[in-house]
DNA sequence: AGGACAAAAAATGAATGCAAAATGACTGAC
DNA sequence: GTCAGTCATTTTGCATTCATTTTTTGTCCT
């Protein structure tokens, strides 16, 4: 058996109806962001060798553009290409994670840190309004309806620093580890958990007082403390593959 | 013929003489590398049309890996590909760049509040050295020597952050603002200099002490201020380098 | 039977070819 | 003299083709 890639029938076909209507002008744009949500999302195990020939045939295309898309995934650090011997998922060691997990840390903290040079008293109530949603999921023990929240939490503030360029880099950086934040999240402690909230309502705290370099520290160590959970919980339950460069 | 290229005998031959002993096994790989630079160095004016086939001459290539190094670049916000239309250089208005500025901010402030978790003595005592010859620079009115140096010392406490992704997406960045950021040295005002220098100072205290907020706040206080002398000086000299051809 | 070597098969990297789109120039009308 | 429309040229996007490199398979020898 050759074909590493789960072939689920047809994965991403063609013109396969896409949910979203989000529409590349390119191919290789198309393509570009199949794939990354292809990767992003999974389907393809961690290390495994992607044949170009499959997914030319998966997609539909040639492998002119899809070339094209693996390159600039590459660039991203989604994917690795081994001269010669084609792409494979990028395997994160425990210290990438560590890294990744650092430097959103630093990103979300800039975003504290500016977010509070401009934020509207609107946009503070809406993260407010999202606190006390949250703190019914917590009352509740809703860990999937905690989670949700806390991620537009985090969102809010990332979109109040008003930095596209800040932005963008977040979104890249969490699509590298976005199967494994996955995981991570409900890697949280029940202890942990009580004092996540403790940390947010810090954040909101900090935030209504427009202090940032003091919600830059509180998101900084909020997100290391997540970052301490989130690799204890995948050294505990190394999933398939264990973490070997 | 409208050529926006600077057609200089040259520039980047097939095999030319790499000054640099680096090299890639692939060619998509090594024009990636020279496109980069090439473009980074400033050669080609901003906003300027990229015809593929000028760049195939210039490199001695065929079409296919010069377009798969030129989707890379794309990617890293080096140049923008339009459709249909081709490439040509990001140009970046001065929102880009407040936004880059604050984000690169972000990033040493971050490295800074890493580098106290882990930095040695010997360490220090390094950025120590690199202080006091800035300084004998700052007292000669050296403007050139003390640049150099400061850009060391940046580069330094990124070093001690040990986080390899932090420094990439940190080069990719400072790649992006290199040809703005290097006039943006020579806009230091007099009086702007002595406080940076005081910075500096403060800098060093907070990084002896090992005290990560602080220093977080410092740098990126003192990146704050760069900006704002940058992009006032970008605004008051808008066209054309201060070096001109 | 097991391992080493060699040839076949397949996959990758790069070049070329072809259709569609865009750019530019020329012509003609007002 | 200016502007609009049409056509030729250039350029881009993608598919196909060619040349290496890698991987697999098959055979032979110990």
């Amino acid at each position: 058996m050759k074909s590493t890639i789960p072939d689920s029938g047809v994965p991403i076909g063609p013109a396969a109806g896409n949910g979203s209507d989000r529409q590349e002008a390119s191919l290789h744009g198309e393509i570009l962001l199949r794939l990354r949500d292809y990767v992003v999302e999974g389907n393809i195990p961690e290390g495994a060798r992607v044949p170009e020939r499959k997914l030319c045939e998966m997609l539909g295309i040639s492998r002119t553009p899809l070339r094209e898309a693996l390159k600039v995934l590459a660039a991203e650090g989604l994917i690795e290409l081994l001269p010669n011997r084609g792409a494979r998922v990028r395997q994160l060691s425990q210290r990438d994670l560590e890294e990744l997990f650092d430097l959103m840390a630093g990103l979300e903290s800039l975003a504290g840190r500016l977010a509070c040079e401009t934020i509207t008293d609107d946009e503070i109530a809406d993260i407010e309004r999202l606190h006390y949603e949250m703190y019914g999921h917590y009352l509740h023990r809703d860990m999937h309806g905690y989670f949700q929240i806390n991620q537009r939490i985090h969102e809010s503030i990332v979109n109040a620093a008003r930095n596209e360029t800040l932005k963008t880099a977040y979104a890249n950086f969490a699509g590298r580890i976005r199967r494994v934040r996955y995981s991570a999240n409900f890697a949280r402690k029940r202890q942990r958990w009580g004092e996540a909230m403790r940390e947010h309502e810090a954040i909101l705290d900090a935030l209504r007082r427009r202090s940032g370099s003091e919600l830059s520290d509180i998101l900084f160590q909020h997100l290391r403390n997540k970052r301490t959970a989130a690799i204890e919980h995948l050294t505990e339950a190394p999933e398939g593959a264990p973490t070997s460069p």
